[in-house]
RNA sequence: GGGCCAUUAGCUCAGUUGGUUAGAGCACAGUCCUGAUAAGACUGGGGUCUCUGGUUCGAGUCCAGAAUGGCCCA
């Protein structure tokens, strides 16, 4: 016997105790272990930061990551899958500041970094609870008895032992980087927080300037003859435009476009040049133009010069130059000599706007990332005049002031001087400071880059290797970004992170990067240590060792590393790699087979994992990545705190289940969409799918039990019918598309294959089965019947476990566990089903098809001529096009006139008159020019044309009133109250005809109701009676049950 | 400002290599059926396939541009 199953369900609670089961009886850890000694299928995963609480896309992910690796599992590989915790960076920081209620670095370290780190360790878990909760909740089958965490001191040395690979490989030099800077809070700023304080309209000085053209730089022999001629006549200018005055004084080139136009234009007693296109717009396009130029003249190698607005020596300031400093190629910046006469050069970028300004960009490489580039692109000079407060240093006029408040004083300067063309305002978008408001400046500051140029070749050689889920993604967003590949700016000035492993001479600068703490204690005058070990802040800042050049003393520098590098670095790290487990991750887990994460990770975790396996192991990292896309709310907006429109998915979870959410999230869209997010959805997957599947296994459950069914392992039905072997040919078929899918990393079509096969199953194959269930004799056909269902189920359970682990579950644990004590004890230890490829019939598959179409087609006639399906009726004629046709019908013809209830099925051929009627016959077909009053119809090739003749003759009469009554009784049966398989003894009451119809059909009518008898008299006292009227007669029904 | 993705019915999505009249589910309206009943069937309304050009005998599909939304980077 099965254990009876209710037909209505309650998922959540269910699940909870199908939870609750697995834990007893430690399955998950027994799914794993079941398979250990065959082929690994290795899973990274992404590691979250646990200080928040896990919002709906973080269940996405989870869900996609667990449909795969289940899968695996059945499929018998060995899939170990460890958590892991993110637990440094900036965001633990920021939340750490907010509470302590610091908002400088000065005083974090007033307020002293231990006690600051310490707090920083304690809040990366406070939300832990929450993540195991919830992860649990959901199915996602990950050890988080043993995770990784990127804060272990042997997680830490891991990352320094691959700090100190790239180091002794030349990949790790000190450059700068243009950072967004606040020069209150004497912070840079994460781009995300820069996002935080982006305002519109703000005012801002919109100046034009003028920059000498150095006269000496062009000789009369170098092809610009005329242009020589030209500036020598009147003093000219190359017109410039800015927002910023405050940088004019680091300026060291301007830019041009190559392909752009410019003129030389006479105003006054002057030349000016700037772009033709721009003329009008800087109000010039009166004047006269007497020369026109390319930017490639102006910029070419033997291009022009022009004199600095300011000569930094002459203000005290240094002036560094970008070019080679070292034997390993690192470019870095080299103090230059003071100069006289200095002049700075024009150059070509493919960044000069013609929208705006003059076509001429200012270039300072101190104070933009793009000037930056530019400078180094150009091994330009480098002036940097303003500290980290962001006041102007040297001895200018200006010098001592606040930037902004120097602007003012700068143009005053250049107004003097006459280089200042024009003085406006303009309104504009500025970042400012999310904390204090102060506007940020981009300055370049001193950094630590791993160089990923050098392995570029290899990170777009291994990308290739890679399969992306979507594949857009690869050469998209992916290749791009490699294809675009700028060197790794990792360290950090902060506190709360993996610290650089690198110590440096105090005296002769001579630095070191740290391997290990063996490697660290191994050190001569290695001192500075206190137990217990702690690889962080600012423990390991007082740990020195001597100077093996020198002998003076060597101490670590300040910064920590970027917790990207952290993650990206977790393939070796969660393993200790190389201290511990070298071997394992050498022959099996240097590579992951899966990962999956949304699409915000391409430039984050994706392309970490990438860089430092490259980097390290000169091969890919993974092999196939999902790489999902984000969540919105119902109405495409941005899931946010402030809008309000958060999707708690525990609230979801408690109502549907996690069944029904991981569904709809596996086959509402495919996996690198957007998608819009709402309750409505998860309902609607609830009832049109768990349901339906649910309703299915109960009706199989309710009539097994009552006929006593015990499935047998691997029964074949004694007497398939064509209904039989079509619903198993599908089954087979199933298996090979889920499997299929699967296999290629797309759960959603294959979920989509389960749906459409559940619902053949439910409206079709039990659908027109019922009877055979219901019927009392226990014959063949009934076994076949049951043996079919039986076998759908059950491969369905498992097909289904990985998407929907629980109700699969549940149905495996009735269907097999309650019958087979030596089947496996869950269905995630079984084995994915293998398809019987002898089994599928294509062939019936598509008659079928064309029965379903039939009776479509048949079901619509009656219901236009008003005549209801249980009133048998005497034929369906059905015009074919091809003997094919006609053989698939004739085959199914059982089914056609059940489904329509009807005696007989007639052919008709092309061009064949199908009926003549007046008032009989109906004709429902896809053919528009069939005629109804004519009777006269036209059968077209490749479309079916159904007719129903509409006459009723008394016999068919009389059987229409016979199911009328078992109908009547049926309901009535229920509204009693009694159960399906109840015994009961009918009363009736009627004119002559219906005794007459009732005794004609008493056999039909007791077995189809049940009744023992049917007894002719006005049912007695508590008898369950209906009085009716049936085709205009009165009649009598009352129902009692048999004890 | 640059890159990537999306846009098909009120909603969620299919739509193969270009080829009849663009589909499904939900929702809505009506009718029916029902011992699977929180289902099911039939019918109906609902589409400028975001827009504009182009290629082609033929474009939802291919090409170019634009708009809107999302993401990433400036």
């Amino acid at each position: 016997m099965f254990r009876s199953v209710a037909s209505r369900v309650n998922l959540p609670q269910l699940e909870k105790r199908v939870l609750g089961w697995w834990r007893e009886n430690n399955i998950f850890r027994r799914s794993v272990e079941a398979r250990r000694g065959q082929s690994r299928f290795v899973f990274y995963e992404g590691p979250p930061t646990a200080n928040g609480s896990p919002g709906i896309h973080h269940v996405l992910a989870r869900v996609f990551k667990d449909i795969i690796l289940r899968y695996r599992v059945l499929k018998g590989y060995y899939v170990p899958r460890i958590a892991g915790w993110d637990t440094h960076g900036l965001p633990v920081e920021l939340e750490m500041e907010r509470e302590l209620g610091l908002t400088n670095k000065a005083q974090i370290e007033k307020y002293g970094i231990d006690r600051f780190n310490h707090h920083c360790r304690d809040s990366v878990f406070s939300y832990l609870k929450q993540w195991e909760a919830i992860t649990e909740r959901i199915g996602f089958w990950v050890d988080m008895e043993h995770p990784y965490v990127t804060m272990d001191n042997r997680y830490i040395e891991s990352v320094w032992w691959a700090i100190k690979q790239l180091w002794d490989k030349g990949l790790v030099y000190q450059g700068y980087r243009v950072t967004p800077h606040c020069p209150r809070c004497g912070t840079s700023l994460s781009s995300h927080e820069v996002s935080l304080g982006y305002q519109d309209d703000t005012e801002d000085p919109s100046v034009y300037i003028k920059f000498k053209i150095a006269l000496s730089s062009l000789s009369e022999s170098n092809g610009r003859k005329r242009l020589y001629e030209l500036w020598r006549e009147k003093p000219s200018y190359l017109l410039a435009w800015t927002t910023t005055p405050w940088t004019l004084p680091g300026n060291t080139a301007l830019a041009v476009a190559v392909d752009a136009e410019y003129s030389v234009v006479e105003v006054d007693s002057e030349y000016l040049v700037l772009a033709s296109a721009l003329l009008e717009k800087v109000g010039l396009d009166d004047r006269k133009v007497v020369e026109r130029l390319r930017g490639s003249d102006l910029a070419t190698v033997a291009g022009v010069y022009y004199e600095p607005l300011f000569n930094p020596h002459k203000y005290g300031v240094e002036r560094k130059h970008f070019g080679v400093i070292n034997e390993s190629e690192a470019r870095g910046l080299k103090l230059q000599k003071p100069k006289e006469k200095l002049t700075y050069k024009v150059i070509a970028t493919d960044f000069v706007s013609m929208d705006e300004g003059t076509g001429i960009v200012h270039i300072a490489p101190a104070y933009g990332e793009v000037d930056y580039q530019a400078g180094m692109d150009n091994e330009l000079d480098f002036v940097h005049m303003v500290d980290l407060q962001g006041k102007i240093t040297g001895s200018y006029p200006f010098s001592g002031r606040f930037v902004k408040d120097a602007d003012p004083l700068i143009l005053d300067d250049l107004k003097s001087r006459g280089l200042l063309f024009r003085s406006e305002t303009i309104r504009h978008t500025y970042p400012f400071c999310w904390r204090c408001g102060t506007p940020l400046l981009y300055y370049a500051k001193q950094s630590w880059y791993i160089r990923t140029t050098a392995v570029k070749d290899s990170l777009i050689a291994g990308n290739r290797e890679i399969n992306w889920y979507p594949e857009h993604i690869k050469d998209g967003r992916f290749g791009d970004w490699l294809q675009n590949n700028v060197d790794w700016a990792f360290s950090r000035e902060r506190y709360w992170g993996t610290p650089l492993p690198i110590w440096r001479c105090e005296s002769c600068g001579y630095g070191e990067c740290v391997g290990g703490v063996a490697d660290l204690e191994s050190k001569p005058g290695f001192s500075g240590f206190k137990p217990p070990l702690d690889l962080h802040r600012p423990f390991v800042d007082e740990v020195t060792f001597s100077c093996p050049r020198c002998g003076a003393k060597m101490k670590r520098v300040p910064e920590v590393i970027d917790c990207w590098f952290d993650s990206g670095a977790m393939p070796i790290a969660q393993l200790h790699y190389p201290f511990e487990n070298k071997e394992l991750f050498d022959t099996e887990l240097g590579q992951a087979d899966y990962i999956c994460e949304a699409v915000d990770q391409t430039r984050g975790w994706f392309y970490s994992l990438h860089a430092i396996s490259t980097l390290l192991f000169d091969r890919p990292c993974f092999r196939n990545v999902i790489c999902l896309g984000h969540i919105l709310d119902d109405k495409g907006e941005k899931m946010s705190k402030t809008r309000g429109n958060v999707v708690e998915p525990e609230a979801v979870i408690d109502r549907y289940g996690a069944d029904a959410l991981r569904w709809y999230f596996l086959t509402s869209s495919p996996p690198g969409n957007v998608r819009r997010f709402s309750e409505k959805l998860i309902s609607e997957i609830t009832r049109r799918f768990l349901l339906t599947l649910w309703n299915v296994y109960s009706f199989f459950i309710t009539y097994a039990n009552i006929d006593h069914f015990v499935p047998k392992q691997d029964e074949v039905p004694p007497a398939p019918s064509e209904l039989d072997r079509w619903i198993i040919s599908g089954l087979n078929q199933l298996i090979l598309d889920v499997d299929g899918y699967l296999e290629g990393y797309n759960p959603t079509d294959a979920g989509r294959k389960i749906e459409i096969f559940v619902n053949d199953l439910s409206n079709w194959y039990v659908r027109r089965s019922r009877r055979r269930f219901w019927k009392s004799e226990s014959d063949a056909d009934k076994r076949s019947a049951y043996d079919t269902l039986y076998q759908c189920l059950v491969t369905l359970s498992k097909l289904l476990a990985p998407f929907t682990p629980f109700i699969a579950e549940e149905l495996y644990q009735n269907l097999v566990g309650a019958i087979f004590p030596d089947a496996p004890q869950s269905i995630h230890l079984t084995d994915f089903p293998v398809a019987d490829k002898a089994k599928i019939d294509k062939q019936l598959a598509s008659d079928t098809q064309l029965v379903m179409r039939v009776s479509s087609l048949g079901r619509a006639a009656r219901s236009k001529a008003g005549i209801k399906v249980r009133q048998p009726l005497d034929k369906v004629i059905v015009g074919v096009s091809g003997s094919r046709e006609q053989e698939s019908l004739a085959r199914l013809k059982p089914q056609v006139l059940e489904e329509l209830n009807v005696k007989d099925l007639e052919f008709k051929h092309q061009g064949e008159v199908i009926g003549l009627d007046g008032h009989g016959y109906v004709i429902s077909g896809l053919e528009p020019r069939t005629d109804e009053k004519e009777g006269v119809a036209v059968s077209t090739p490749g479309v079916c044309l159904v007719a129903i003749p509409t006459e009723i003759s008394p016999e068919l009469r009389m059987e229409g009133l016979a199911r009328e009554v078992v109908h009547r009784l049926q309901t009535m049966r229920r509204e009693a109250g009694f159960d399906i398989a109840d015994y009961i003894i009918t009363y009736y009451q009627g004119d002559f005809y219906v005794e007459q119809v009732i005794s004609h059909f008493e056999d039909y009518i007791k077995q189809e109701t049940l009744s023992r008898e049917l007894v002719k008299r006005v049912p007695a006292e508590g008898v369950f009676t209906t009085g009716y009227k049936l085709e205009g007669r009165n009649i009598l029904l009352g129902v009692v049950k048999l004890t």
